[in-house]
DNA sequence: CACACCTCTTGAACATGTTCAACTAACCGC
DNA sequence: GCGGTTAGTTGAACATGTTCAAGAGGTGTG
C-alpha cells in the first residue's frame, strides 16, 4: 500500500503542510491546498471502481463525474485525459507487485526460485484484473502514449520495476559473469514484458497457460545464465551483450 | 478460410482507377458486386492514403468520405470501423513483404544472410508507414481486437508470414535438429513480431536502430541455432521445446 | 474591509466515431 | 413492362472524449 490511497474518512483536517515540502508526487507543483488533492483522490478511486465493475471503454467520462459528484470539465483539471486515470491503476500495481514480491525475496537466496517467486507475484497481483487489463493495454501499447511502458514518463515505473528483477539477481547465490549481471535485471524486465503481454492474451481459465510459460521459462533461463559462463558460450555471450549495446544506442 | 483479399500477390501500387465500367468485367459476370466491390476499394484506397499523408488520427471518417466522393454512412456498409481500415493495410503490406523477399529467398542459400534479407525487406516495407503504423499498432495490440496478429481472425494472414519464415529455413542449407526445424519458422515469426514491436517503437532517423537490431541479432541467432547441435546444449533445446509444447496446449 | 490573486469548479460547446431509418437503383421472376 | 427484392447510398442524429470561457471561493495584502 502506498500511502496514498484511502478515501480519507476525514475531512481535510489541519494538516496544512508537512514540516518538508515532501512533494514527491507526481509532477506538478504542490500548493498549501488540499482540497485540490482530496477531489483528485476521488475522481481516481471513482474511475478505477467504474473501470473494475464495468470495463474501461464502458465507462465514460461523463459517468465518472457524475458518480464522484462533480463536473466533467473537473476531471480534466486533474487528468489530462481518460488515459491518464489509468496511471493510477499503473502506480498501484507497481507497488503492490513490490510489496507482494518481499517476502520471497527475504526468504530464497537461490536465482531461479526469487525469479519464479516474483513473475507469480506479479500475476497474483494482476490477476483480479485481468480483463480490465486486456482493454487497457491496448492504450498502454501505443508508442506515442505516456502510457507506454518504454516512455520517458513512465520511467519512474519502469526504474522501480526494474529494481524489483535487480534484487532479484542481486540477492541470489548465482554466480555470473559481471558484464551479464549489470544487464540481467533490466533483460529480466523485458521478459517480464513478455510475460504481461502473454498473459494478457492468454484466456485460459485462471490464466493457468501464463503459469505454466513461468514454470517453464524460468528454469530455461536459469539453465542458460549457468551454461553462460561455459567456455563455448562466451563468444555468443558477448555477442548478446554487444548487441544490446548497439542497440541502446542513440535513443 | 482464406480469400480474403484474392489478387493481392503484388507490391502495393497506387494503381490509378479502373477506367470507368470499360472492360471491367469478362465473363464471370457479377455486375452487381463489382459496382459494391470498386466503392469498396476506392475507400480503402483513399483511406490508406489520407493515413499516408496525415495519419491515422488525424484523418477523420468525415474526410475519407468526402475525398472519395462519398457519403460517411457508406463507409460503414463496407467496413464494420475505422480500425477495419487497417486491416487493408495489413493485408497488402503482408502481400508486400513477400513480394520483397522473393528475390533475396531465391538467391541466397545460406541461413543467415536468407533471414537477415527477409526481415530487411519487411522493414523495407513497412517504412513509408512507419508514422502511421504506430497507431495502427496501438489497435493491434488489443487483445479482442480481430486485428491483433494473434487472433483467429487474422489466423491467415498470420499463417502466410509464417510461410515466408518457412522458406527461410526450408530453402537454406543449414543444419538443424528436425524438431527445431519444424518449430523454427514460427520462432522466427515470433522473432519478427519482437523486430516489428521494435520497430514501432524506434524514434531514431530511418530507423536505423532496427537495422542494427537486425543485423546484430541475425548472426546471433545463427550461431545459437548452430550451437544448437552441440552436445552440452542438447538439453537445454530440449527444454525450449517442451516449454513451447506445454505453453500451446489448450488455446 | 476591499481588492487582487490563485486554485478550483462548472457546464455548454465542439470534434469525431458510429448508427439508423429512409431512399435509390439495378436486377429478377412474372 | 411491373412489382418486389436486395445491394448500395445517404445524411442527420447520437455518444463520448475533450476544450474553454466564465465564475466561485478561499487566501493573502494594502
Amino acid at each position: 500500500m502506498t500511502g496514498v490511497t484511502t478515501a480519507a474518512a476525514e475531512p481535510a483536517e489541519p494538516q496544512p503542510d508537512a514540516p518538508t515540502e515532501a512533494g514527491t508526487e507526481a509532477g506538478t507543483a504542490k500548493p498549501r491546498r488540499a482540497r485540490g488533492e482530496q477531489t483528485r483522490q476521488l475522481i481516481l478511486e471513482t474511475a478505477l471502481r467504474l473501470f473494475r465493475e464495468r470495463g474501461y471503454a464502458e465507462t465514460t467520462m461523463r459517468v465518472i463525474a457524475k458518480e464522484a459528484g462533480v463536473a466533467v470539465g473537473n476531471a480534466y483539471y486533474y487528468f489530462d485525459s481518460k488515459e491518464h486515470l489509468i496511471q493510477g491503476f499503473y502506480d498501484r500495481n507497481q507497488a503492490a507487485h513490490h510489496a507482494a514480491a518481499g517476502p520471497i525475496l527475504a526468504t530464497e537466496k537461490e536465482l531461479a526460485p526469487r525469479l519464479r517467486g516474483v513473475l507469480h507475484a506479479g500475476i497474483d497481483v494482476n490477476a483480479p484484473y485481468h480483463s480490465f487489463a486486456a482493454t487497457f493495454f491496448k492504450t498502454a501499447a501505443e508508442p506515442t502514449s505516456p502510457l507506454s511502458p518504454f516512455s520517458r514518463e513512465s520511467a519512474p515505473a519502469r526504474e522501480a520495476a526494474i529494481a524489483i528483477f535487480r534484487e532479484v539477481v542481486d540477492g541470489s547465490t548465482a554466480k555470473l559473469d559481471p558484464e551479464l549481471r549489470k544487464e540481467l535485471p533490466e533483460l529480466l524486465w523485458l521478459g517480464w514484458m513478455g510475460v504481461v503481454l502473454f498473459w494478457v492474451y492468454d484466456k485460459s481459465p485462471g490464466q493457468r497457460r501464463t503459469r505454466r510459460l513461468i514454470d517453464g521459462a524460468v528454469p530455461l533461463i536459469d539453465r542458460l545464465v549457468s551454461l553462460s559462463r561455459l567456455r563455448v558460450l562466451r563468444p555468443a555471450l558477448r555477442q548478446v551483450l554487444a548487441l544490446i549495446e548497439t542497440v541502446r544506442k542513440d535513443d
